[in-house]
DNA sequence: TTAACTGCAAACGTTTTGCAGGCGG
DNA sequence: CCGCCTGCAAAACGTTTGCAGTTAA
């Protein structure tokens, strides 16, 4: 998206693999599938979206939340929020470090990156003795479009 | 707790009275208990807490999720983070902002404050047109407790 | 060969809802 | 009084799990 890649010496599905050897898991066709998939757009997903689209290359829904958890601790995607009541994940290999503005209209995510951020946790994580290993910040709000409501400039001399 | 109170004019009861007026909704024996109750001290709280607390009390287990909405919306608690498959709460009213480290061991939640972010997010805000109204900033690790495994420090010339 | 994997359906834990009677303003 | 409120039990929701057959290594 609007944030550029970040330059990776190994594909997600290399780094999966190499996981899932770490762990004494195993390669499948169905978390090929899978990574594959999920790796093939920089897009938001949440798992019952997964659940569909991969429906046809017979994929199960009990299969996706399992890959999807350890795809989480192969730390190749992560949770960035949560809407409705499911969880919304995005990647994070091969992906810069950054955070959302999320629309409460229209739900749309607006990824930002500052790296000030990152700079006073790791000072506030310092100071009280605490092993920072991640963050998840979610700034809620009104986008730009949802801002001005009257998106339906009436014609002039319409009606009346 | 360790970020002290803010000064305010209206307790927690009348503010919420305020808001229900401009909805239309009544305050109700069971909406002071639970106002009173969640504000009688500033720690995190779950809905099953309160069911239990409340229970007692005679306020039933849907009028507290109704009246959680209710206080939420009122801008009188917050969610502040997902345990396990819990929604946590904590003030809103009367209580400074700020965020919270938060032990993947122990559960821990560490408040910290640092003006430095809302600094950060107001410019971040402005420069995509965004009307900013509220964060939630997770940041997950290990509390110093946790850090150290060895807490059972052996005596030195124990055994041996 | 064997331990990990899969799909299915049933189970789970939290939160929500329909309803019939109760009560605040 | 009217319309919002309550408790109850059942439903809904996303997610997890037990199981028996399947498959990677």
């Amino acid at each position: 998206m609007s944030l550029g890649e970040v330059e990776v010496s190994v594909t997600p599905e290399e780094k999966f693999r190499e996981f899932l050897q770490t762990k004494n898991l195993r390669m499948t066709r169905e978390r090929a599938t899978i990574v594959e998939h999920v790796f093939s757009s920089h897009e938001h997903f949440e798992a019952e979206q997964l659940i569909q689209q991969l429906a046809e290359q017979r994929v199960s829904r009990s299969t996706i939340y399992r890959t999807l958890k350890h795809l989480e601790e192969a730390g190749l995607i992560r949770k960035v929020a949560r809407q409705d009541a499911r969880d919304v994940f995005e990647h994070d290999y091969g992906y810069p470090q950054h955070d959302h503005l999320i629309c409460k209209k229209c739900g749309t995510l607006i990824e930002f990156h500052q790296e000030k951020i990152a700079e006073v946790l790791t000072g506030v994580a310092r100071d009280h003795g605490f092993r920072m290993e991640g963050h998840r910040l979610e700034v809620f709000g009104l986008c730009d479009n949802c801002c001005r409501p009257p998106k339906t400039r009436p014609k002039k001399l319409n009606l009346l």
